[in-house]
DNA sequence: ATGCCGGCCCAAGGCCGA
């Protein structure tokens, strides 16, 4: 089963390159952040006549989180649980029934700039809610990706240039301590289980040559639970789509499961 | 660079992203 987590930054703007993308690299499952739209305005129809089904998320304007599947789903769920008056639209849950079901949790974490300040409290917050979700789908012992954009540089490994980023909301003590807590829980960050190495990126800015500068970071992941850790064939960033026409900022991140 | 680009709102300029 090989399952993608991809920013597209809006899917007004973004079909056509999206739709190329699913017929070109074919992903069983494609999970999307920054869908930018309503569930209702989605272009579904495009989508299923690539032979996927469509599960969203969306908000107007913002945020948004979607499942694309050639396989069918169940058990479909909508928002991270832990605080009902939370209406943006970061989470979404399905599972897969490949060969051997799995958990597909899709999630756009928060940004939390600027920082100190209410959104990156929203950041902390939204981040401990997370790990109490991901502690519950752990007790289910199975295979289960948490995918996404995390908004969190790990390591300085994973970034161009790590000191720029010591003061972000992305890469702050805080932050990567959150972050390490949650993988310690029982996770695999399933691309640093094949490639331990610098250099490689899933984001670069519009701006200021960043992409031609190769000044990226890393803030896309698969964290695996044990069960879906031990179905790793691979995992890659493809990393060839930000040279496309109109790319989105961030590029799909992989993993191919025995499932 | 406290926003250089790009997308969203929706028709202009502001908000948001990372």
């Amino acid at each position: 089963m090989k399952i993608a987590t991809f920013n597209i930054n809006g899917i007004k703007a973004r079909l056509p390159v999206l739709t190329d993308w699913l017929r070109d690299s074919a992903p069983d499952v494609a999970v999307l952040q920054e869908i930018k739209s309503v569930d209702q305005a989605f272009p579904r129809e495009q989508i299923e006549d690539l032979g996927y089904t469509v599960e969203t998320h969306g908000q107007k304007g913002f945020n948004g989180v979607a499942i694309l599947s050639r396989l069918p789903l169940e058990d479909v769920t909508r928002g991270l649980p832990g605080d009902p008056d939370d209406e943006q639209a970061r989470w979404i849950e399905a599972t897969a029934m490949g060969a051997r079901p799995v958990r597909i949790c899709g999630l756009y974490l928060p940004n939390g700039n600027p920082a100190p300040g209410p959104k990156y409290d929203y950041k902390l917050a939204w981040m401990a809610r997370l790990q109490a979700r991901v502690h519950d789908i752990l007790q289910t012992e199975e295979p289960a990706t948490i995918c996404g954009d995390y908004n969190v540089i790990p390591q300085d490994d994973d970034a161009a240039r790590p000191e720029a980023w010591r003061d972000d909301a992305l890469g702050l003590p805080a932050t990567r301590d959150a972050f390490r807590r949650l993988v310690n829980l029982g996770l695999t960050d399933a691309f640093r289980a094949v490639d331990p190495g610098a250099g490689h990126y899933s984001f670069w800015d519009y701006q200021a040559g960043a992409w031609d500068r190769n000044l990226g970071i890393r803030i896309d992941h698969h964290l695996l639970t044990p069960q879906a850790a031990d179905l790793l064939q691979a995992a890659w960033i493809e990393k060839d789509l930000r040279a496309r026409e109109k790319p989105s900022d961030h590029v799909p991140v992989w993993v191919d499961l025995d499932a």
